[in-house]
DNA sequence: TTGAAAGCGTTACCAT
DNA sequence: ATGGTAACGCTTTCAA
């Protein structure tokens, strides 16, 4: 006969209500203690009750209830990207998570790998996140910034390579890289500079830039000239290049980062092209791999200059949106000249 | 006067009212048409007129008010951990993120830096997802397990080298590297076999396992012996170890993977120890770096064999929750040797 | 010091 | 074929 009590035998989640009941005080009283409500003085002892009932039921509250209640959510959406994030990007993304955890937002990382671009936006604004930021190579369009600005987005920020139109800009301009990498090849006599495309698809954003970088150094100097060099990732395609080198009249590249640096360099070593005294090699990210090669690998080194950290312009823009759109220049590129060139 | 109509000047984000309101019907209307609800008829002319008006207000639903009333998510949780990912995992990750969304699930990563257990797993229950799944590093346990399954969670998933009590498991066993590894060692004779621990802080969940695999697998041998070998990622601590190395009577060595393998053998060759011919080491990762190093690296490829795809084991286990943990083993090996032993 | 009730945006049931 | 209405879990205003 008792066998179904009239409120037990619950198989769903608890909510207040519940705590409510078993404490045996309103619903409105298990929101004041649980939130510790200021403007309101509830007895110690009801205080013990409640929060004694909420951890024996195991309560948890329901965000989407609490953000629905309120009005707005604090939940930052960084959409992912299926790119292979490099270590700076990674560094970035997990110090902008802890800044903006201790500010009392929700990070969300969600993936719209094989969205199309109207598709993914209109996800991410079903989340009414209050604030998004966007990395490089994933499909932002000004109308897409608009959808989320109407659906409640206080900012949307990139970071990449290049802003978008209407949104603020944390940018990594690539143009440095490959601009510090030249000035030193340049600095150092080399005068025909090979630059390594990679060939992988989603690499173009960052070597693209790279290259418009190297360019524009090397406009500075009369004599000198810029050559692409497509290569894909593999041993044969860099022994390909390698077999024809000569035939390029090269003195110097820079290639692209570190590992591909190292596969060039391999395979140029292995045809019995001479680095440094023929030809110079430079790398970027200045990763361990390069100081252990021999000879040890040139390359520029990165890090992120921030007036601001990040997660305080995100919490300032969120708190005062509706400003003309902010541009941050956060790449800081410097060669480190060690023995290829 | 006409400057405030009675339901413009909206500065907030319009709903499904709004648009019912503009197609002049109800908002259960609305629903059923931007919801294709097959079991209710409506006019193609209706079907039309909230179309526009959705579109011309640019609404896009309210994914919290939406589970609250449905009374579950869609949403797969993936709490991030901090530590560097690697490419194996990365692309499982990947691979998990775009067949979940195939099967239509909302895949949310959730960072986790600098929370302890209780307010991490608080956290994410508050989200109420409808599964969970843990990488290693994350802090999963059992009594937080049990507090996800309480608010709604139908399937807790581990995934990482060990299962946790009371969660599915998806393991990738390191053992199976070292047992590799050192199996590759004996056969070719070696004898007294050192296994590389790196000494940043995290890597302990991968080294341990690896080198418990390879105790094991020296047992079967008689005459071997394994020696652990502390390492941390920098020149300095490489130098040091080769310095020593001949008074450490080894004549191979498991380097944890091609980087750690790639420092070490650099600062063996720098000390005179001859590889493979002194000492023959092995790597793990079948990194390209690793066949771009003289000698080329033998090195324990990995994979991941899943007899049934993940998403499918996960909405399984969602569809059909309460039974047995079930466990799986994902991780294979297999020790490609090349010339470095 | 506490409780009743309204309302956030949706959807499902039951009338019309 | 369409509309009214209640309910999801929570917070907050107002009243007691």
């Amino acid at each position: 006969m008792s066998q179904l009590p009239e409120q037990s035998a619950r198989t769903s989640v608890p909510t207040s209500a519940d705590v409510a009941r078993a404490a045996g005080v309103s619903r409105a009283t298990v929101s004041y203690v649980l939130n510790d409500n200021t403007t309101v003085r509830i007895s110690d002892a009801t205080r013990r009750r409640v929060r004694a009932a909420a951890f024996d039921l195991g309560y948890v509250p329901h965000a989407a209830a609490r953000s629905l209640r309120a009005g707005h959510s604090r939940m930052v959406l960084l959409p992912a990207t299926r790119l292979p994030a490099g270590l700076l990007q990674r560094r970035f993304f997990t110090d902008l998570q802890s800044d903006l955890r201790r500010l009392d937002y929700t990070v969300v990382q969600y993936g719209s790998a094989g969205l199309d671009p109207d598709e993914a936006v209109r996800a991410w604004a079903e989340l009414r996140p209050v604030a998004v930021v966007a990395p490089a190579g994933v499909p932002l369009t000004p109308h897409g910034i608009g959808m989320l600005t109407r659906s409640g987005a206080k900012a949307v920020i990139t970071l990449g390579p290049q802003p978008v139109e209407g949104a603020h800009a944390l940018v990594l301009d690539q143009r440095v890289v490959g601009g510090s990498a030249v000035r030193h090849l340049l600095a150092r006599g080399r005068r025909r500079i090979g630059v390594v495309m990679p060939q992988e698809p989603g690499l173009a954003l960052f070597s693209e830039p790279r290259l418009a970088g190297a360019l524009q150094a090397a406009e500075a100097c009369a004599g000198a000239r810029v050559r692409r060099l497509p290569l894909r990732y593999e041993e044969t395609s860099a022994t390909e290049l390698a077999a024809r080198w000569r035939t390029l009249g090269l003195d110097s590249v820079f290639a692209y980062d570190d590992e591909y640096a190292m596969l060039l360099m391999r395979a140029l070593q292995d045809a019995g092209v001479e680095v440094p005294a023929e030809t110079a090699v430079v790398g970027a990210g200045d990763l361990m791999l390069g100081r252990l090669l021999r000879p040890r690998l040139s390359s520029v080194s990165m890090e992120l200059a921030t007036a601001q950290p990040p997660a305080e312009m995100i919490d300032r823009l969120v708190r005062n949106p509706g400003g003309a759109p902010e541009r941050h220049d956060l790449l800081r590129a410097r060669t480190v000249a060690r023995e290829s060139g």
